[in-house]
DNA sequence: CTGAAAGCGCTTACAG
DNA sequence: CTGAAAGCGCTTACAG
């Protein structure tokens, strides 16, 4: 492999130059550069990028980690779109990512901050799922810019965050189901320990209450993101009898899925005796029968837009902050109808 | 952000005995270890992995650039489970991957190839669906490692690779369709540029003819991994009055949904009238109705073979090369059954 | 427009 | 066991 000296050396000019050449900025005569690009290409010489890193205190990276909670994470598409979205705005822009892995919730701090200390990547985008106060609080005492998928705990204004406003969607969703003459209604959660959750459940709680209907604590599930949660859930509440609720709403669209097979075996038709609403909108919401109605959370946006941040942050080495959210649609399909009487 | 050097100075030592206490391997007495332990602590010295990188020549990163060719890449599951079979095998020995972007066919080779120059990794496992043997030699000419995700398109014996044998299991699929008693059977290929579309066409083909059964070309469509192009593969065909296929073979899960969706809206049954099968095994094949007979195509072992290759070749610094073939599995469920009379 | 020098933050033979 | 020095391959003020 040949380097800067090599080049110079056969083109006749100082390494110095040969850089110069390559990185683009900088008055070059048309004479030396044809030549440096000459001996270059004989000696099939390309700029070494972590020596360059070195020398600029720059990689044109961003880095994630990922967590390895739960499998959802990749069979709800989260994370696929997550990595798309992130590419999207970074590529670009001469970004790459940078994938760290982790084997269980405290290794994922400790990868991440690995990642930030070690200074292989200009920036980091979080999922803040589970992170508490200290966390996020170390993460501000240093100084590689940083962005969290979903807000932090407390609500720190100088910490930047991309989320969608789960509870307010949450509820949304819900009302849409009142509004079809539902009023025995499941909440099917995901991992409790997710902020998410209880996010949605408060949105969940508060459509309820301000419909003044009736709130049964059997209605509530956490199906851990899982298909088999999901199936559960069904297992569990058509138990109820006549208390049985007339709608779901899953957390995610895999439970989703459960709680359509659950129904299912049981002979419960979707929608005309019971609706289901999901969240995510996975592309199998349109392969499944009856259709996926379900909450479209744009996660390839919100990482769009994390990178944007962090990359903005990077840039112009600004330690101004920004929190943002992103809309959220229901996207209305074949199972959910009105409550039957 | 402190230095070695700094630590060096607080510790009172020398630079290269903060970097030997932190590298681990060499011995230092338990004094001075703790002494620079303790400046580091006080200054929250994290080593730069950016200078070591350097200094060592390995980034213990592998490299993988994300092709954009098709947004099947991420719908049908492909690129998540290559993503997680490579973080399985290298996040435990230390290993991070870089993923790139790309925009066009061209542009994935560009991509790869400043990778693969600019030494941002120490190794890339590249994608070789669409690779000309012109690539592939210039990628054998460099030195950094790289291992195929699919065959080289001649048969280099120098040129490492994990592959399914595609040509064989979709034979095998095709064989349990003729032994249920089908005869006309469809053959839903993905990209015709894609190696693995005729890699699956002549299985498909050489299971027919051993079975002496006559082969329609209407019987063959392109649906490239779309859920759209199945659907459009059922209008086509089922136009063929009594010539239309009985069994449906799909390259992908995807094209297979679109098959089914495109069957029920005409009110064929599946598999009392038609019989689908898919490949991949993507977990929305267990939500769909009925369940999606399927060839699973074990991605994430693949690229966990791909990057186990890829360490070796880093370690060992060996320049031998491996070949690998991985097993597939029909993975039998409600959407096939015997051809009606 | 080009050269010479110092520096980015580590590592590692070489001495002792 | 520890220090002093050279080196990894670039970049970039500073001169001229």
């Amino acid at each position: 492999m040949s380097t800067i000296r090599d080049v110079a050396i056969k083109a006749g000019v100082h390494p110095s130059t040969v850089s110069r050449v390559f990185s683009g900025n900088a008055k070059i005569s048309q004479e030396t550069q044809t030549r440096v690009l000459d001996a270059a290409q004989k000696l099939d010489f390309h700029p070494n990028a972590i020596a360059r890193s070195l020398s600029v205190k720059r990689t044109c990276t961003i880095a994630i980690v990922i967590p390895h909670i739960y499998s959802g994470y990749f069979d709800d598409e989260f994370f696929p779109q997550v990595v798309q979205g992130l590419l999207n705005f970074a590529y670009p822009r001469g970004y790459r990512i940078l994938v760290g892995g982790s084997n269980s919730h405290s290794d994922e701090i400790v990868q991440t901050f690995d990642i930030l200390g070690s200074r292989q990547a200009d920036g980091i985008v979080v999922l803040s799922n589970r992170l508490d106060v200290d966390t996020v609080g170390a993460m501000r005492e240093q100084d590689t810019p940083f962005v969290l998928l979903g807000r932090p705990p407390a609500h720190y204004h100088d910490v930047s965050w991309v989320d969608a406003d789960n509870e307010r969607y949450t509820y949304e969703a819900i009302n849409y189901l009142i509004g079809l003459g539902h009023k025995r209604i499941a909440y099917v959660g995901g991992d409790p320990e997710v902020a998410v959750t209880s996010e949605r459940q408060r949105g969940y709680a508060s459509a309820m209450s301000q419909a003044q209907l009736p709130q049964n604590p059997r209605w509530i599930e956490y199906g851990y993101f899982s298909d088999e949660g999901g199936y559960y859930a069904v297992q569990r509440m058509t138990e109820l009898g006549d208390e049985a609720p007339t709608a779901y709403y899953a957390a995610n669209d895999l439970m989703a899925f459960g709680i359509l097979r659950g129904l299912r075996e049981k002979g419960v038709g979707v929608p005309e005796q019971v609706s289901v609403i999901g969240t995510n909108d996975s592309g199998a919401c349109l392969h499944v029968t009856p259709t996926l109605t379900t909450l479209r959370v744009p996660y390839a946006q919100m990482a769009a837009q994390a990178a944007e941040l962090l990359i903005q942050a990077i840039e112009e080495e600004s330690t101004a902050c920004a929190q943002r959210f992103v809309d959220c649609e229901l996207m209305i399909r074949e199972s959910t109808g009105p409550c039957p009487a």
